[in-house]
DNA sequence: GTCTATACAGCGATAGAC
DNA sequence: GTCTATCGCTGTATAGAC
């Protein structure tokens, strides 16, 4: 954020930035192993570099933890610009918006802020607030396309859309929770389908759960 | 499990046997914390003991963690058998399932088999194991419970029963979880009615919702 | 069954050379 | 920007006295 990091011809030449490298291991680590699974060493030993220089990127483990929500926050809210740029039918918004979170579970790991969400309790309070945030911006959204689908007649239900917001929502966090114990993401594809046919007038939009493919994993 | 502890009259006299007392502990430390969130010194410093009389008890925190499972999975299931023996409308089944869950939140807890879905990774092999046993035992008795729904009529849904059991489970544990995240089981309690509501065809069982008290706390 | 004492690995973090 | 070296603390676990 402060420098550009113009890398010299003779230098290590490290793949295009080491803080970003931190932080794409960090991540992984925290989707698959929780805030409180995970070290220093744990990102050093993968890196191939030292616990001090992580130190120097990121001085402590919750300034760490800040800036991984921060950034997965705004890579979500990108993804959700780009659905509204795409599609307009509501219930296709919500497919891509389903879309995002299975291509976290085909990635092997679960939603970062899902897996903080449990971990609540042992989280700076930095980090606590930030939690919020995300949830509240997923909650926004969710409830714009609910209320678009309503005055459209797309959804087969009628009242409160910010309170099925959150239950669509807690509903995919919940189903990637279970799913994990299974270590199987088809468990989190269908739960997800069943939620998306539940609120969509028409019968059923697809039965990818136990047949096959469907489309490629994501980061 | 081996031994009756039979306090002899002069003895220290702790509160009805250390080890629930421990499990006690631990159980909450987990809830509240998660599995790698707690230590052994949490337990001790708490109860007034040593770490080393922890170890007397339980070896290792594997060992602690596989009999914390365990324990609150006959837990679970004595309290489901209390409401089959209790009540034989499906949907009532379904408000008394929920009144447990709530009972947690409002002991300012989480689902202890979910918070350790989230560290699910990081587990043993044997708590992993239990873990699934314990996910299973609930989609078992809901699928149950919905296909008694179906038959009666009390439902407003059709087809696939265990899909949507895994559903409602799965909308539940991440209910509490993201519920979590704004220290509020108010937010569980909203949530966990509509999905109720949804399911059920009367309009809506409940209003408790952002209205007032409802019912008092639990273990 | 609980204690004191301790082993030993791992943790987050820092100092200072290069 | 990365390294070596190390600090202080906490983690799980054990030995042996009482």
């Amino acid at each position: 954020m402060m420098k550009a990091t113009r890398r010299p011809p003779g230098a290590p030449a490290r793949a295009a930035g080491t803080s970003e490298a931190i932080l794409d291991t960090a991540e992984r680590l925290v989707q698959t192993r929780g805030y409180n699974g995970f070290s220093y060493a744990d990102i050093a030993a993968e890196l191939g570099v030292t616990k001090a220089s992580l130190h120097y990127h990121y001085a402590s483990k919750a300034e760490l933890g800040r800036v991984l929500i921060e950034r997965y926050h705004a890579a979500f809210m990108a993804a959700l610009a780009v659905i509204d740029a795409e599609v307009a039918a509501p219930c296709e918004k919500l497919e891509r918006y389903v879309g995002l979170y299975d291509g976290v579970m085909r990635n092997d790991r679960m939603c970062l802020c899902g897996m903080l969400a449990a971990e609540h309790r042992t989280l700076p309070a930095t980090m606590q607030a930030l939690l919020q945030q995300f949830f509240d911006a997923n909650e926004i959204w969710l409830t714009g396309v609910l209320e678009q689908g309503v005055r459209s007649g797309a959804f087969a239900f009628g009242e409160r859309p910010r309170e099925r917001a959150r239950v669509v929502l807690g509903a995919l966090e919940g189903a990637m929770l279970v799913a994990r114990s299974y270590e199987d993401p088809r468990r989190f594809r269908a739960a997800a389908d069943y939620v998306l046919a539940d609120l969509c007038k028409r019968s059923a939009p697809v039965a990818r759960a136990g047949s096959g493919r469907g489309r490629r994993a994501r980061g």
